[in-house]
DNA sequence: AATCAACGTTTGTGATCACAAAAATTGGTT
DNA sequence: AACCAATTTTTGTGATCACAAACGTTGATT
């Protein structure tokens, strides 16, 4: 059910094209990025990458340095503590939303997700578990069919990404336990706050676990 | 204390001009955006403007249509409903975590805004009135020093901005009760609770007056 | 008079060029 | 060998060009 990636501009696929590689830890906090190098890698003109960098330098998932360099922002302590601040008083309300909007479908559909999850955290696969982490709660996000809070949301997780990626192929992933299955236990049984508690308490649990292992920051 | 403008890149001074514009209602919903004419009446090439306009559309101040046209977008019922949430949620708490930082002095400088503010109200300045109470509030939100949640409610105000105006130009601004001195006050007396509130009454009572004219919706 | 096809115009998109600032490299001096 | 100045290279920025899609207008047909 990916949207074709025909009759797209070249401009969207590139922004696209390195969101992903963003969202899901291709690109490493404090590595700078040319303009030319990506246009490069991603075979196009240099003009579609500006625009594509000038967004995502808006969505914080970039940062335009002094020297006009732009790169991915490092993470600091204090940084850290804000998106976590930020994420916890909007992703548990955005689940809430959702609950209005919940089929069974769609319920299945995310217990098949976390299962597909589950299995890549088990194999050692780091992109893999990123990216069903990432459907798994966006899944539910955009159940809540709030386009300004999800929008908010999606800054957030763009820049918390690279350094989730980071942090994980540091420590690993052993130490996670899995809140998912708590989640979908009580959707099936219609439960609005456990449900909402169950988020809040998979995102407690990764930032804690993440804050908790701060030898980077 | 305004950033001088000289030693600014194109693109940065036209990304404010078009900011301002659209935070301050000189561009109403709706009216179509074309890249070779804003080009032309900030006088520079369409690429910088290019480059903002991208900008301003991942921030949500624009919105990119079907036509692969650039608009402001028109105000829903629904999104009105949204952003109210939002700024509910995240404006109360930014206003808690500046309390901290609070100084005489910036209280001095909040009352000498809102009089300001007060005095452009009664004259019937409906730009003026715009940018004091823009001033007033996001001089307290940065002393929150939370970049992440900043910007976050940056972007809701460029959402918000041209339908603001659109609404106080149709039905003026007479009904307005001016709640800044309450939230002064509380500062003034270190009444944390007080001042969250009073920021909360300034919202609800602002987005109320103007949902209840929802003549345009 | 209403409808629609054909035309010319406007606009967004992508690529390229020119330039200046920044970074990297080179070569000379202590 | 270490340091610094001069040169070369790389990079971001802004302007311009080429092209295709969308838009508006005109004019003919029913």
């Amino acid at each position: 059910m990916q949207p074709s990636n025909s009759n797209l501009t070249v401009n969207e696929s590139t922004y696209r094209a390195l969101r992903e590689k963003i969202l899901f830890g291709d690109m490493l906090p404090g590595r700078p990025v040319t303009l030319r190098g990506l246009a490069e890698s991603l075979d196009v003109s240099p003009t579609p990458v500006r625009e594509t960098v000038r967004r995502l330098i808006a969505e914080r998932a970039l940062n335009l340095q002094d020297n006009r360099r732009v790169a991915i922002p490092e993470m600091t302590s204090k940084r850290f503590q804000e998106i976590r601040h930020a994420r916890l008083m909007l992703e548990p309300e955005l689940a809430s939303l959702a609950m209005i909007n919940i089929t069974d479908d769609k319920i299945n559909s995310l217990i098949e997700i976390d299962k597909k999850t589950d299995i890549a955290l088990e194999s050692g696969d780091l992109a893999g578990y990123m990216r069903g982490n990432y459907e798994f709660h966006f899944m539910i996000y955009r159940l809540a069919n709030n386009d300004v809070l999800l929008s908010l949301v999606d800054s957030l997780w763009l820049q918390f990404g690279p350094y989730m990626r980071q942090v994980y192929s540091h420590i690993g992933t052993s130490a996670l336990d899995d809140q998912h299955r708590v989640a979908t236990k009580a959707l099936e049984n219609r439960d609005a706050i456990g449900f909402k508690n169950a988020i809040m308490e998979d995102l407690q649990q990764g930032m804690t676990f993440i804050g908790a292992s701060n030898t980077l920051l």
